[in-house]
DNA sequence: AATGAATGAGTTTTCATTCAT
DNA sequence: GATGAATGAAAACTCATTCAT
């Protein structure tokens, strides 16, 4: 019986796993569910079995990516260091964390093209908030009030544009490479283009 | 003669039309010829005619995309303006033509989903190319001279910068809205990324 | 289990009875995969399932029929036999053969109009030489010693003939029927070629 | 007006060539009319103009064909020759046809594939027929006279028999070479053929 | 829990043919 | 006589999903 469980979890594990990969590379439209099932070593007949339909395995896939980096914001402490240090720190991870899971990218994307309806039906939606928003209000708070951050800022704008100066990057990668006629993701371009996010932000943000 | 060329043109312009509407709405590999053609008000037959394959016809779709906003961009005139003023405009544009055009987020994300192999084979990717690189190194340039910008700001990883925090705002308009339980289109949500932005690229930029 | 696979071997047996008359019948450009599916009495998709495509599964069909000539020659049983009698046995199996499966005809035609392509990938390729080109040559050689035969005769060269006589006339039936005005299938003529042909190959093969 | 005329059949005799060859090559079902029309240098809508369809497309062809083999039969004069060189000469001419015009095999494969009835509605079926028969009759009567031949052979059936042996070889020429090992259109295998089916039919033939 | 066989409804693509000039 | 544009019907092939065990 706990034998059983527990094939029974690794299954589902793995479905998810190559669900995710299969997304993130071809896009909801143009994922197939027999390579998810070839990918998975397991029988097409089973991810039925588990997931319903193609849809809410999706729909699964997405509710685990968002899961895991709201894990990882989690385990950022932002609010035992400096102000600076913090919005350093976030803009950092941010940009590796996108650079260690393109999928993420893709699947947000996929997500957005069919207008997030897969969250709309979570029903664990506050998972899907960001803890960081609160933690960056505290933050830049205590940046205004050390007189070191400009006043008035938005954490949710802030954040926004965190994630989107990466986002853009990384995600239209392929695009900007072909268009600029070089490789965005060449190791000096990596750092050169976090140099860049972490000025941009913090420039806005400290005081004059 | 004359008649036949223009009706030519007409489709072929009718079938662009709608299958940019469609792969826009659908990416790619959701997109269906059928519906192009019921969109074009054509024979899909002609799709085939005119373009080979719902590959090329993408890949068509795409060299027109980037050829209208490029056309957009080199209409802005930002040489003509004060440094400052003319990186607003631009913060104006990217935001103002990215929310007119919504199908040219997902369009980008579909080349990318498929590492713009699409763009690839494009004859004429110098057009892809933006003008507006070497008109804001000008700009930069100018504002170092006159004092009001700082220096060593590289003018690619600005535009990416500025097309980014529009990009992502709208791009992910809806699972950003599912997240924070909020409608990131209001008017007034509008308004108020379009200052953060400015504020932030501004702030970033202006000497201090 | 037993019953399952015994289904997947009947499935895939109709389909290849299936495919085999309609490439018989139509040539393989003229084929039509919708028929092949409702000769079987199966869902057009199983024919994918198991061969792949349309050009795989005339690859299976000629290498059946293949295999099921070599077979019946192999019955044959030459060596047994003088070999004036293995000779006429050999000329009247082959018209005999042709005559009971004119489908080997035209499936041959279709393989060759392709340039034999479907058998270069053929692993078996094997399997395809006829076994009897081994044989007679042992009766031609035996037919030789006993001073019954000429000599220097290649049996590559005579299997060929043997074959041409029957497959020219029988393959052709249509359009020498229509130029020469008279039935060449009815039984007279039938009785009338086989003794031709036995005429000719014996006359040539005795010696004076 | 007679420039015009002259302007039609070029464009009738373009068309015909570019059918045979696609023809010959494809068969009927695997011929593509867009094909034809790109071969001859001509519109598609000509093709219909001057043929009406496709079909009666490949009835010219075919009928053009016949015409040609039958206007160099004519040429061969087997009359005024000894009855052995008479039929060498015969065996001679129709090995070295087949080889010259290899289209003339697959288009005949094609007829009787459609069980010639592209020759049923043929008016001038009376060209269709070879003029060699009666030849033939007369050489086989003059050979058994003067003792050389045998008596009782039908022209017909050694009309066949002679072009079986090269068409057979000829035409399978693909499927015999991948079943053989060897190239059959080697210069030296030729040679071989022809000697061999010359020592056939003489072998058969003459008195012993 | 797991799986090989089977399927209905699409999906892209092709083709012979016709229209309009 | 000649042609580019257009089309309806059908072709090969695909896909998510279900059946039967």
């Amino acid at each position: 019986m706990e034998e059983r469980q527990r094939d029974a979890d690794r299954s589902q594990a793995a479905i998810l796993a190559a669900a995710r990969d299969e997304f993130a590379e071809h896009g909801l439209g143009g994922a197939r569910v027999d390579r998810i099932a070839e990918r998975a070593g397991l029988n097409k007949r089973l991810l039925y079995y588990y997931f319903d339909d193609k849809e809410k395995l999706f729909q699964a896939v997405l509710e685990q990516t968002y899961r895991d980096i709201r894990d990882r914001e989690r385990e950022l402490h932002l609010e035992d260091l400096p102000p600076a240090d913090a919005v350093k720190r976030l803009v950092e991870f941010t940009w590796n964390y996108y650079l260690e899971h393109p999928e993420f990218l893709t699947l947000l994307n996929s997500a957005n093209l069919h207008r997030a309806r897969h969250l709309q039906g979570s029903k664990r939606a506050r998972e899907l908030n960001s803890p960081l928003i609160e933690t960056l209000a505290h933050v830049l708070e205590r940046g205004r009030k050390e007189g070191v951050f400009r006043g008035g800022v938005d954490p949710v704008q802030l954040y926004v544009s965190i994630a989107g100066l990466s986002y853009f990057y990384l995600s239209n990668n392929h695009t900007l490479s072909a268009i600029f006629g070089r490789d965005l993701l060449a190791p000096k371009a990596r750092s050169e283009r976090l140099s860049h996010m972490t000025d941009v932000i913090l420039g806005y943000l400290l005081a004059p």
